[in-house]
RNA sequence: GGAGAGAUGGGUGAGUGGCUUAAACCAACAGUUUGCUAAACUGUCGUACUCGAAAGGGUACCGGGGGUUCGAAUCCCCCUCUCUCCGCCA
């Protein structure tokens, strides 16, 4: 959530910036800011009160001590009215307190300066697109066809176990997937990035550190019994490391990655995207996360993003990177850059990463902080992206290198992978 | 799953109703001393909200929530978590 005295101090700058979302904020803002001064005027007399009541106390236990009981009595039916008086006022500061968490939790991140305007993915803007988009003499298969015709994956044992986008990967497949994990989380880790492997399933805590709750829970496998959550992406347990956490200003940036399964429940989301890879409850992806300092967390943002784009070339893949609007961009995020791939077969962009900076928005709610020297802590800036996700990758991966008889394995990959070829 | 013991500041750990403004030690930081290092000594050493130009005040926080009391780290209830032993088990 945004941070109460940004609101405060910027009210005019920040109803501007979450325009961009497409929101008009001046009244949700303007109420926070109204219940900011009852809070804060409650408060003062609620401090008053409890001081006074602090004072009696001591006051009495001095009588007691020296002998004059019947000065105490006095005392003490003064302080027993006023506990009626605290009672009342701490009963309000908890309601105003709680209204005004419940307004800000509503309120988007505001974007950055830099992301531009609009409403719908048409309106992203293509920072740059490179590789060579494939063409093929012979009517090129989807991956899904592909997948079946060189027993790579198989979907319907997947529905067959569990369900619908679960898929099975086999032989040559599965050890593709071994190898795109081991490839991504060796290039984090020469990059600087810590490796982790985290829990899978997070508490409810955890689950609000990051902005998956409230509001998005039923995106959100729930195991009810314990009240675990099975994560949708390592940024959920790798981000919530430094929950509650005062960072040393010298140790940032923190930079974690981890390979982990994600699921996500995907719920409402049917149609034609969902084919073979494209949309599935369960798949893997490599993670990157950062902890930074406001100052640098944008630079920062860009090393990322290069990073993936890295990746992508590496796998000579044809990607572009997007810079997404305003309308496009999530809840939670200040600026995110999309990276596509495009598969030849469906002839399509598809979204394998998101690259996000959130400033302050996560960390406020995780309260991950940095201090320099004796200075008061101030948030760290957060920062994750997907380095890669998996299933989108290997759907352009198959349907880019295809031939009439086989799959071609990018170099880079082949080492990982132990062949070159799927035949 | 059964039985028991616990949860105190960055760490160890004292504290069974008011001399607690949470001791002491360690770590950290600053300084003194020193040819340098070490040691010793002195000082600083939590977070949030709030009042104040500042100096400096006020309030809350001893796992979380409730209760008893004029007053709770301390007593009572509930919850969560950790540890030990037993059982089960990869």
């Amino acid at each position: 959530m945004l941070q109460l005295t940004y609101l405060r101090e910027k009210t005019e700058e920040a109803i501007e910036r979450l325009s961009k979302k497409n929101i008009d904020a001046r009244t949700l803002v303007g109420q926070v800011l109204e219940l900011d001064a009852l809070r804060k005027g409650c408060q003062a007399k609620l401090d008053n009160q409890l001081s006074r009541s602090n004072q009696i106390a001591k006051e009495v236990g001095q009588m007691m001590k020296e002998g004059y009981p019947e000065k105490a009595t006095l005392l003490k039916q003064e302080s027993t009215q006023l506990k009626e008086d605290i009672q009342g006022l701490q009963k309000e500061l908890t309601d105003i307190e709680q209204k005004q968490t419940q307004l800000l939790y509503q309120i988007p991140n505001a974007p950055h300066a830099s992301v531009p305007k609009g409403k719908t993915p048409e309106e992203n803007e293509v920072v740059v697109q490179k590789g060579n988009i494939p063409t093929f003499s012979f009517t090129a298969l989807p991956h899904w066809d592909l997948a079946k015709k060189y027993d790579l994956i198989d979907f319907e044992l997947g529905v067959k176990i569990t369900g619908a986008g679960f898929p099975v990967y086999k032989g040559k497949g599965a050890r593709l997937q071994r190898a795109l994990i081991n490839f991504f989380l060796d290039k984090a880790t020469a990059a600087g990035y810590v490796e982790h492997q985290p829990p899978l399933m997070v508490n409810e805590a955890s689950g609000y550190g990051t902005g998956q709750l409230p509001d998005k829970e039923g995106q959100m496998y729930h195991a009810t019994i314990d009240n675990f959550y099975l994560i949708p992406t390592a940024e959920v347990p790798l981000t919530n490391i430094y929950r509650d956490v005062i960072i040393k200003a010298e140790d940032l940036p923190i930079k974690l990655c981890g390979y982990t399964p994600c699921f996500r429940r995907e719920a409402g989301s049917y149609g034609k995207d969902v084919r073979g890879l494209n949309r599935l409850h369960q798949f893997d992806k490599v993670e990157i996360v950062q902890f930074q300092h406001p100052d640098k967390s944008y630079k920062t943002l860009e090393e990322m993003v290069d990073h993936v784009a890295s990746l992508l070339e590496l796998l000579e893949l044809p990607y572009r990177k997007l810079k997404l609007c305003g309308g496009d961009m999530s809840f939670a995020s200040a600026l995110t850059y999309d990276m596509e791939v495009f598969s030849a077969a469906q002839q399509r962009w598809l979204e394998v990463s998101s690259i996000s900076n959130f400033e302050t928005f996560q960390a406020n709610r995780m309260k991950a902080r940095f201090k320099e020297g004796s200075e008061k802590p101030q948030l760290a800036h957060t920062l994750n992206g997907s380095a890669l996700a998996l299933p989108r990758i290997v759907a352009a991966l198959l349907e880019n290198n295809q031939t009439e008889n086989g799959i071609k394995i990018p170099k880079a990959l082949a080492e990982y992978a132990g062949f070159d070829f799927i035949g």
